[in-house]
DNA sequence: TATTGACTTGGAGTTAGCTTCAGGTGATAA
DNA sequence: TTATCACCTGAAGCTAACTCCAAGTCAATA
């Protein structure tokens, strides 16, 4: 698959797929002999996977890590699952910050117009 | 309270408050008359919501437009209201998404060393 | 009264994560 | 073969959201 193909797929733009392998956020890409890149499919497992973790606000920073350490070999299967363990730990506390704001935007919005008619009253 | 003691209360930096105050996101905070920032209960009131929303993700500038709303007087209500429930529409869809990235990750994460192991043996 | 330390301002600097640009090369179609 | 694309690289530029700095002022203490 081209550049293009990949971007269109998993909706991001050919310049970051490029700035992603240049930081070495994905393994290096297969290219045709005339230099131009050439995805295949474990690539695109890589963008996709990459694309999911950026989307929960996990770092472009850690995931290099993680990829760094892929390219390491086996030896490094418990440091990564370890790194796993990490950004699946924080994504759970977001959802539960998240859930705690909810909270608090519901109990705003419950009889909002009454209570703001109110309270700007007493400020007369 | 000083603009020390509402940081150390909401964990927030000086300079962060200071900013806030300067784009908008704080109504004016009173002062003494020397010149110095004095924090009613109201203020800090604005700081915990501003700095709740923050940590759902809410853009600054979302936040900066709700603060001019509620500047312009009780006509914005409905606005504010409207506004509120947008943001409270990106918050479910953001859990969503978590939600969806934490089952991919406890996919991955299911039983993966042995999984990984055998996956690079055959890249041998 | 002098010192110390927290506070003030406007403006410049920083960081993450892209995004755009200039100048060039590869591939396809008339 | 020539035009027209999409693609290539390295480097500079951009945006959001702070963060830091310099130079000065206020307030409490010795």
């Amino acid at each position: 698959m081209t550049i293009a193909q990949v971007a269109k797929k998993y909706d991001l733009t050919a310049d970051t797929l490029r700035y992603y392998e240049r930081i070495g956020l994905l393994p290096e890409v297969t290219r045709t002999p005339g230099g131009i890149r050439d995805y295949s499919e474990s690539d695109c497992n890589w963008v996709s996977y990459i694309k999911c973790m950026r989307s929960a606000g996990v770092s472009v920073e850690t995931l290099v890590e993680y990829v760094a350490l892929f390219r390491q070999g086996k030896q490094t299967i418990p440091a990564r699952k370890k790194l796993l363990l990490e950004q699946r730990a924080q994504i759970v506390a977001k959802i539960e910050e998240l859930n705690g704001v909810l909270a608090r935007l519901d109990w705003k919005l419950d009889g909002y117009e009454e209570r703001m008619l109110k309270c700007e009253e007493n400020l007369k």
